[in-house]
DNA sequence: AAATTCACCAACCGCCCTTGC
DNA sequence: CGCAAGGGCGGTTGGTGAATT
């Protein structure tokens, strides 16, 4: 009885259809509003944060409930994830039909897939056969290269053989790992595309909306920036050797430690968490996580399209 | 077939901002 | 102006099912 009755005051975890019908005809009758007075009221044992978070994330109408991200949503999120950083319920306002927990969840899970690719790739060949992931997730892209990895100019030839989708984006620097970078079973698919693209989050004022974007949008532009500028093959003046100079300028490969690369390019617009002081995350300084966010998400699909190829 | 790994998702927690008194 | 409550948001965790070994 008494427990029934705490039960009563505050309950947690997962809702049950009963009380989603309650919270829906609440809303319908007062609105997405108040939810406190959902409690005080005596309708639901759940705080108000609870049934707010509930209707946001599972009752709102419209919601693309069980769809996976598509490619184009995937990209969306990229480029405002670069040039907002973690800001995810703004993002969310441009992704119909996403929640701020949706696009949260979409990068945690890319991120950590990141991590767990560079972690594996930085391990030792001969230890990757011997560790616990299969071999069939190794892949082929590091930062801590056994030989420095190239960075070659953006070439209209080239791109074509690179994910399309990042093809318009603004500042492209285009990463070339060496085909025996960490497999020489990418000899064989180096036509393929063992090309890394990233995607600069510096800031830039830019001139003109972003003609590719195919999304709707609630607004031409966001806050005055045009999602994309035009495009941009490279950054002007940045030749090979001159980006370099940034993405090592803090410290420079040492033969010792088998051209290990201390990637801090503060060109990047790097950021670091949003939460210690970190309210405008765009001036944060950076992380050495930050890097690899703007590593775009379809460069995974092509590593693992690799990764689980017999020729692996 | 069992064990392990991974991706995805739902929900909670804590911090911060806004608002009302 | 200061305080408290409510609400918004980002980070994190835990559960579950699918995929892989």
């Amino acid at each position: 009885m008494e427990r029934r009755r705490e039960e009563m005051l505050m309950r947690k975890g997962p809702w049950m259809a009963e009380e989603d019908e309650i919270l829906m005809d609440y809303v319908k009758k007062h609105g997405p509003r108040d939810w406190s007075s959902i409690r005080s009221k005596g309708l639901l044992p759940r705080t108000g944060k609870s049934c707010r978070l509930r209707w946001v994330n599972k009752l709102k109408p419209d919601l693309k409930t069980g769809c996976k991200f598509t490619a184009e949503e995937e990209r969306v999120v990229i480029d405002l994830q670069a040039r907002f950083g973690n800001k995810w319920a703004r993002i969310a306002t441009y992704l119909q039909g996403r929640t701020d927990n949706d696009v949260k969840n979409f990068w945690s899970t890319r991120q950590k897939r990141l991590a767990r690719i560079l972690q594996t790739s930085n391990q030792p060949k001969s230890q990757k056969n011997n560790g616990k992931a299969p071999a069939s997730r190794h892949v082929a892209t590091t930062l801590e290269a056994p030989r420095p990895l190239s960075i070659v100019e953006h070439s209209s030839s080239q791109s074509q053989s690179c994910q399309l989708s990042y093809l318009e984006n603004p500042d492209v620097i285009k990463m070339v790992a060496l085909p025996d970078l960490m497999n020489p079973g990418l000899h064989s698919l180096e036509t393929n595309l063992p090309q890394l693209e990233f995607t600069p989050t510096e800031k830039k004022p830019c001139i003109e909306p972003q003609p590719h974007f195919s999304f709707p949008l609630p607004h031409p532009t966001l806050d005055g920036l045009p999602l994309l500028p035009e495009n941009q093959d490279l950054v002007p003046g940045l030749g090979a050797s001159n980006l370099m100079e940034m993405f090592c300028h803090q410290e420079t490969p040492s033969p010792d430690k088998g051209s290990h690369y201390s990637v801090n390019a503060p060109f990047l617009g790097l950021r670091g968490n949003s939460r210690n002081g970190g309210k405008g995350d765009s001036d944060n300084p950076a992380t050495p996580d930050s890097f690899f966010d703007d590593f775009p998400t379809d460069m995974f699909d092509y590593i693992e399209s690799l990764a689980s190829s017999s020729e692996w």
